[in-house]
DNA sequence: CCAGCCGTTCGACTATCCTGAATTTTAAAT
DNA sequence: ATTTAAAATTCAGGATAGTCGAACGGCTGG
């Protein structure tokens, strides 16, 4: 009775990943304080664990349950699907000791840019560029690169299902500046990001394509944007990037 | 009615998981292809897809499906749950740099060794060696030394709990023998694993612990037994490690 | 243009999930 | 030790909701 949001789904499978998402929430708990959250009988969330748990999906140490290592290995599964994934994370780690740079590379998935590797050094990046995480394509420096490759019919598509929102005063929001931006970013060969999805950074990226012509994914680089300063600083940063991408593409050809 | 294994499972999240398994070997499916997999009507298969779809738990790219970001998302929550996993990383990485081998960073989770990070440079892992995977505590270099770092009563549990089965011809099976060489790793600080969960393997393991006496995990290095040789070559690398490990543990402590 | 295959929808049946209460276990407090 | 309380787990009945098979419609390839 509640949300009867789309046809037919199964509320069973739906509740046991809301579990999952709790978990992920409130780190490692218990039966009743689940239950409670949930406004269900501890009885009910009682078998949706015991059911994750035989599956691993969930540990349980003591009274207390976590997400289970089952979940990484699947999840991960995402990140080691494709070869040219695989060898993208070298490739990230290197953009990031060549720029000291946060650096990262996405692929295109559902019309959102999907982090599948992340280099930044020491820090613990923040938590928007978790591994997994999703970011608009029309206002990120890598979701411009890569929508620039893509065909025109798709990126039609991928606007019509996401829109443009507006993030910050930056995002561009209209259709037709978009493609213009997109044409920019095909001529120069780099997209830029300037503080459109998140005030105060700004960032580089680079789509990585096949030699069929199809994307693999995008590289990018993201900085405060006072610390990115001046043309030619930008301009060096760019060139870097797409080398980079440049040396990726040709190790994939030659595997 | 099948397999009725243990107390009561929710058989429709069990499909669900059941599901994903099957889009995680073969890569990226349709709903028939699955249906005659699982030898269920397309149907029931269409209604799995279609929830796990909403949920991001699968994306549907045509007719095929493949695992969605968000699995990708929630399972790496493992890796970010304790910020001492998070700064691992970095550390395995570092272990990689100065020995040249397949470095590794696992955490004990109900009784095994679960990756969390590893480092090897440019060759893509071997697949025992995912993200995720589990190894068994009483054969590997990283499980002894964890072991080792246990409370007796702990060890016991893990032991009733996993037994000490027999991979390799040289896989310590009996009780004993294995607490005797607990305490050799105890004495030594580090624990070697002489081809015992796979043939030709070496590997040194070392436990890292909070000042509190509790071990947040373990790294191990491991190359082919035939590259390690020497007693002098396995003393240094036993030190490397065994830096790495006290570095960690300083930077954790300082943090 | 036709034929086959596949994905999707739909309604009825009934398996099974949910629930609240009973039972056991654990932990705490006196 | 003894008692109390709270939490986890088990259980069985009843109603919900997942399963199933058939039918529809869209796509592809011959």
């Amino acid at each position: 009775m509640p949300t009867d949001n789309s046809p037919k789904t199964l509320r069973t499978t739906a509740t046991s990943i809301e579990i999952l998402k709790q978990l992920e929430a409130i780190d490692g708990a218990r039966v009743s304080e689940i239950a409670e959250r949930m406004d269900k009988p501890k009885s009910t969330i009682h078998g949706h664990l015991a059911t994750l748990k035989q599956e691993q999906f969930v540990i349980k140490e003591g009274d207390f349950y976590f997400i289970g290592p089952e979940l990484l290995r699947l999840g991960n599964q995402v990140r080691t699907r494709e070869p040219a994934f695989v060898l993208a994370r070298q490739f990230t780690e290197r953009l990031f000791e060549e720029t000291r740079l946060r650096s990262i590379f996405t692929v295109e998935m559902g019309g959102k840019a999907v982090f599948l590797h992340t280099a930044s050094g020491s820090k613990m990046g923040w938590s928007h560029e978790q591994l997994g995480n999703r970011l608009f394509l029309h206002n990120t420096a890598v979701g411009k690169a890569i929508l620039a490759e893509l065909p025109e019919p798709r990126i039609e598509q991928i606007i019509d299902r996401w829109g443009l929102p507006q993030e910050t005063e930056n995002t561009t929001t209209d259709r037709e500046a978009l493609f213009e931006e997109l044409e920019r970013v095909r001529d120069q060969g780099y997209a830029v990001n300037r503080a459109e999805n998140f005030n105060e950074l700004y960032a580089i990226g680079v789509a990585a394509t096949r030699r069929s012509g199809d994307v693999i994914g995008g590289f990018s680089v993201t900085g405060p944007a006072h610390s990115v300063t001046g043309e030619d600083r930008k301009a060096e940063l760019a060139h870097t990037v797409k080398d980079i991408v440049s040396e990726f593409e040709l190790e994939l050809a030659l595997a």
